[in-house]
DNA sequence: GTCTATATAGAGATAGAC
DNA sequence: GTCTATCTCTATATAGAC
C-alpha cells in the first residue's frame, strides 16, 4: 500500500516517489518559511525539521545537505509560468500582476530579497541559480522593450537593455523598502517605472 | 605617553580615547571587509579578530558584542557628507557621483546589499539604522523631485514621492546585479533613471 | 590593553537501531 | 522512513592571568 497516491513532487535525490513524497513537500514548505524569515545562513536545518515535526536526521534523509534543500526550494519556484513566449505588453502586465500577488506573501519576498543579496558571493550554493535567473529576466525584458521601441512605444533615447535592468532593479529595491515599511506600494512603483520608460 | 595623538575615532563603549583608539580603527576596517564578504550573520568575530592580528577576546574588549561592532561600522559611514542641505540638481548629481565612487569598492557594496536585506528582519541589530537611513534618503529625494516639479523640470504625471522611492530602489537593485555581473554599469543605470523622470 | 583558557550553545553531518 | 545518540566544528561570551 502506497499512501502517497499520484503526488507529483519533484524528487532531486533520485529516490523515486515513495511515501516520502508528502514529507518532502512538507519540508519544502517549512524550509521556504524558515529561509524567508532568517535567510539561508541564519536558518538551521534543525529549525526547519522542528517546524514540520521531524528531527534533523529525518530531514537529512530527504535532502542530504542544507544546500540541496535550498536548491530544491528554488527549483520549485521555477515552475511558475514563464514570461519567455509572451508579447511585450503581456510580459509587462504579467510582471505587475506578479508583484501584486507577491505582496500578500511576505515570506516569499523576504526569501528572495535576502537570498539574492547573499547569493552574490561566488561560493554561495544559490549563486548560479540567481545568476541564471537575472540573466533570463533581463534578457526577456530587454526583448520586450526592444519590441516596444520598434513600434515607437518606448520613449526616445531609452536603451532597452538599460531600461530592462532598471526595471528589474526597481522590483528588487522596492521589495526591501516594502519589507522595512509595508506602506510602500510596490505595484504603484513598478507600474510607474514602466510608464516612465514607455512613450 | 599616549601614542594615538589626536585620533578621533568614535567611541561607543565610553572608554575614552586611550591607546585602544588605533586598535579600534583597525578593527572597524577589518570588520567592514569581513561583513562585506560574508554578511553579518555569516561572519564570526574570531575571523574579524584574526584579520587584524588580534584574538577574539581582545576584540571583544573593544566591542562587547558583535552587534555593537556592526553598529560602530555603520555609524562610521554616517560621517559621509549629507545631502540634506543641497539644491535638487546638486542632490541628484552627488548621488550619481557616489555610485561611481562606490563602483571601486566592491566590499562596501556587498556589505550594504547583504545587510539591507538581512536587516529587514525586525529583530536584526541594524534594523533601526536601515529604517532611518531609507526614510531620510527617500525624504531628501522626494524634496529634490518636488523642487524640480515646481519649475516644470519633472515629467508631467510623475509623483515626486514615488519617483524618489524608485530611484533609491534602482540604486539598490543595480548593486545586486553589478555584484553578480561586473559588466553592469551602475552609473549609467542611475543616470538613465533620473533622466527618465526629468523633463 | 591583550592574552590563554574555558563555558555554553548551536551548527551540519553521520552511524546504526527500529 | 524516522528515530536516538553522537561526532566534529564553530559560534558568542566570560574569567582571570599578565
Amino acid at each position: 500500500m502506497r499512501p502517497e497516491g499520484d503526488d507529483a513532487v519533484a524528487d532531486t535525490t533520485g529516490r523515486g516517489t515513495g511515501r516520502g513524497a508528502a514529507t518532502r513537500a512538507l519540508i519544502l514548505a517549512a524550509a521556504l518559511e524558515a529561509f524567508a524569515e532568517s535567510g539561508y545562513r541564519g536558518t538551521s536545518v534543525r529549525e526547519i525539521a522542528a517546524r514540520c515535526g521531524l528531527t534533523h536526521p529525518a530531514l537529512i534523509y530527504h535532502f542530504p545537505t542544507k544546500a540541496d534543500l535550498l536548491l530544491a526550494v528554488l527549483e520549485r519556484r521555477d515552475e511558475d509560468g514563464p514570461l519567455e513566449g509572451l508579447a511585450a505588453d503581456r510580459v509587462l502586465a504579467r510582471l505587475v500582476e506578479t508583484v501584486g500577488a507577491n505582496q500578500s506573501r511576505r515570506g516569499l519576498i523576504e526569501l528572495f530579497a535576502t537570498l539574492s543579496a547573499e547569493a552574490t558571493a561566488a561560493d554561495h550554493p544559490a549563486h548560479a541559480w540567481f545568476a541564471r535567473r537575472y540573466a533570463n529576466l533581463v534578457a526577456t525584458l530587454t526583448r520586450a522593450y526592444a519590441e516596444l521601441a520598434e513600434t515607437g512605444e518606448l520613449r526616445p533615447g531609452v536603451d532597452p537593455g538599460v531600461a530592462a535592468r532598471r526595471l528589474v532593479a526597481v522590483m528588487d529595491g522596492l521589495q526591501v523598502q516594502w519589507l522595512l515599511d509595508p506602506e510602500v506600494d510596490m505595484v504603484a512603483g513598478v507600474a510607474a517605472q514602466i510608464a516612465a520608460d514607455r512613450g
